[in-house]
DNA sequence: CGTCTAAATGGGGGGTGCCCCCGTTTGTCG
DNA sequence: CGACAAACGGGGGCACCCCCCATTTAGACG
């Protein structure tokens, strides 16, 4: 990225912290125009920093989202592999959880790359090693994947965000371990 | 429902046709005075038929929906508890998938019940009697409940609208089998 | 410190969609 | 056949998103 000048880097600012009230208060569906009249900025403004909601939730939402993510290592020094993982994906449970929303900008972007912060693939990065590690454990299946996992913990999220009544944290649990019958073909 | 006029009825009809074709070409979110247009109708006969979108949506694929809560008995009587509930589970998912959008629509209505048909209510009655023969056949964990089932498979509905990248089928078996340890508690 | 240029701004218009008011039409039943 | 309630639909009010373009301003350079 190149050199902001100053007013825009503060436009930009403000900008950011209107919509992080906004979002706290009427969910990352508050209305844009809003949001910039909040900031003292003309919606033109918002726009031009912005090219979409998605982007401007993702800015929103970098800060915590990344400390989601530099959790994975402190987890992974506190715990062996298998309960390092759950608890991390806990961790990654309550964070979309706390944020009505979130859950739909952590689903990879089905458009492009815009080169900024991308919280899908911040979260990616850091559940990696987790995951290698409870493989080399035993305690997760060699097949499964860093997306499958995530992909499920959003799954559950974005339940969360349509039904109120949805106990996310048992489904998590199911998801883990399993309702059905375990394949036999485990080591 | 007391009985409607003949024209209102003949209007209701219309409405939904029109709603079917142009959910299948513009998603679930086509709009409603596009879907009034092309009925013939005012917009405010649509909603005065449809209180809400999600009424119309449920009116649209009431049909559809109704058929695979009948796919469950069908399924019971040719295969064994376990395979009969997961092969159902699939059913769900494919109705779903076949249908962007159509999952929000399936997850219980967070407002209230308008007296009409439920599809979510429709599916947990179908899924019931699969899940008590698959935990009396000892293929189900003993603890887990209708809703969670269909909550597991709805939730990966509404990931997969959001990512087409995803594998849902996939996502679906590691659910059913868990990707974690088992837990030990098992009769 | 003045000048100049490109970056940044924001008011406002165009377009769309939702929802509802209310005067008009039309079934239906006595 | 007449009357009344049910149903209708055009259109207004409102909110939102997105972008155009005339205007302002930062900051580099002499």
């Amino acid at each position: 990225m190149k050199t902001l000048r100053a007013d825009a880097l503060r436009s930009r600012e403000r900008i950011v912290r209107a919509a992080e009230a906004a979002f706290r208060r009427h969910g990352v569906d508050a209305s844009l125009e809003a949001i910039a009249k909040d900031a003292g900025v003309g919606s033109a403004t918002l726009h031009r920093h912005f090219r979409s909601r998605r982007e401007l939730v993702e800015a929103v939402f970098q800060d915590s989202t990344g400390a989601v993510a530099a959790e994975a290592s402190r987890l992974a020094a506190e715990h062996p592999p298998g309960p390092a993982l759950f608890h991390w994906l806990q961790a990654v449970l309550d964070h979309t959880l706390a944020n009505r929303g979130l859950a739909t900008t952590l689903v990879p972007a089905a458009d492009e790359h815009h080169g900024g912060f991308c919280g899908h693939d911040a979260l990616e990065a850091a559940v990696a090693p987790l995951l290698v590690a409870a493989k080399g454990a035993g305690q997760v299946r060699a097949d499964v994947t860093v997306g499958e996992v995530l992909s499920l913990v959003n799954a559950i999220s974005l339940l969360a965000d349509h039904d109120p009544g949805a106990d996310p944290e048992r489904l998590l649990g199911l998801a883990i371990t399993g309702f059905g019958p375990r394949q036999c073909e485990q080591h």
